[in-house]
DNA sequence: CCAGAAACGCAACACTTTGTAGCGATAGGG
DNA sequence: CCCTATCGCTACAAAGTGTTGCGTTTCTGG
């Protein structure tokens, strides 16, 4: 007779402490400084605990992410398509800006034990970054004011040059590049009146 | 008085043995495989010779790549514009699938110690990959064949959706995918007649 | 061809990190 | 208030790191 073993996984204060620990180290020092023995040293958790919750790196990086996918809301938006599209494409921009999303980028890759695993986080992140911009182009294709067609198309016309400039090359993304971005797609996809 | 000592670096030998190595490590294995013990268990390279050439990681990595961007010819082109840019795309669809960019690209943030460093490397890499799109462009242009204009755009409005979807979201990119990048991109540049 | 210099291999060392196990202390829900 | 799961601590084995010293091999220039 198996007894069934009910884990209610880490304690609030716990939670908090660790994951605020490593993305304190993931931004500062890069992935490679999350560790257990690096996390017990920030946060004087025990070692042991956190191989407890964690018995993989990649556990912590997944919780990590799903964290932040979850605590994302969606901007509010105006109704008219050129300033909705510009609110998204603004907020990815901001979002690059403030978080080096570069890095958290890597330590997924990285990270990841498995190259499945890491993959699967990896693009459910860049997905939920991309949110904003798909309910602009929904709404936008909802109220006619786009020509109806490829959704996904679209989402990544506005947002692929600006992460590869960011995510890949490195580059200083602004709000005049996200202005571009809004102007060209515009410009392309936008029913004449 | 001191005596300037003149470094001659690795032999030939070593240097193909270990970077064979730490390649094979990268792509089987991911990035954190690439340590100086694995490499000498793999080659029979003594561990100290490793230290002495690579002190750290990250040099290991920048040869690595160093060696990936030189030994990269430009694919011959026809002087037609329409398939000087189906070459370039496919070379770059196919050296995708040829090798796991996205682990070579996760190396890189992860494992250079210093964010620039590592920045760095992974935009000379990412250029290496887009210079056969640049070329096709820019012959496209002094043909007259292309409207004049922003090269740099134009190149990452060829690729970027294409990285995004290989490097960023993991997705299968083929030959199909490069042809619609290539005609919608036409179908906005191409000068009419 | 033959020194001299440089690269290499090997052994040893102190150190850090990883991952596991056992046990007592503690805190929070029923 | 008690029971249970979480936590902290210590100890341990294993692996990796980075360095030193020394003898051997390989390459190179005169």
């Amino acid at each position: 007779m198996t007894v069934e073993v009910e884990r209610r996984g880490p304690r609030e204060a716990t939670l908090e402490l660790v994951l605020t620990a490593a993305f304190r180290l993931l931004i500062d020092e890069g992935a490679h400084a999350i560790t257990a023995q690096r996390i017990h040293q920030e946060t004087g958790i025990a070692r042991t605990t956190i191989y407890r919750h964690w018995p993989e790196p990649a556990d912590l990086i997944r919780t990590m992410f799903d964290r932040a996918v979850a605590g994302r809301g969606i901007p509010a938006f105006t109704g008219d398509l050129r300033s909705d599209l510009q609110i998204a494409v603004d907020s990815l921009v901001q979002r690059f800006n403030r978080r080096p999303v570069r890095a958290l980028f890597g330590a997924l890759v990285e990270h990841g034990r498995r190259d499945a695993d890491a993959g699967d986080i990896a693009a459910d992140y860049v997905r939920g970054l991309l949110t904003p911009v798909r309910h602009a182009v929904d709404a936008g294709i909802e109220r006619g004011e786009l020509v109806d067609g490829d959704v996904d198309g679209m989402v990544d016309e506005l947002s692929a040059t600006l992460f590869m400039r960011h995510v890949l090359l490195g580059e200083q993304v602004d709000d005049d590049d996200a202005s571009r971005a809004v102007e060209s797609f515009l410009q392309r996809h936008a029913v004449r009146r």
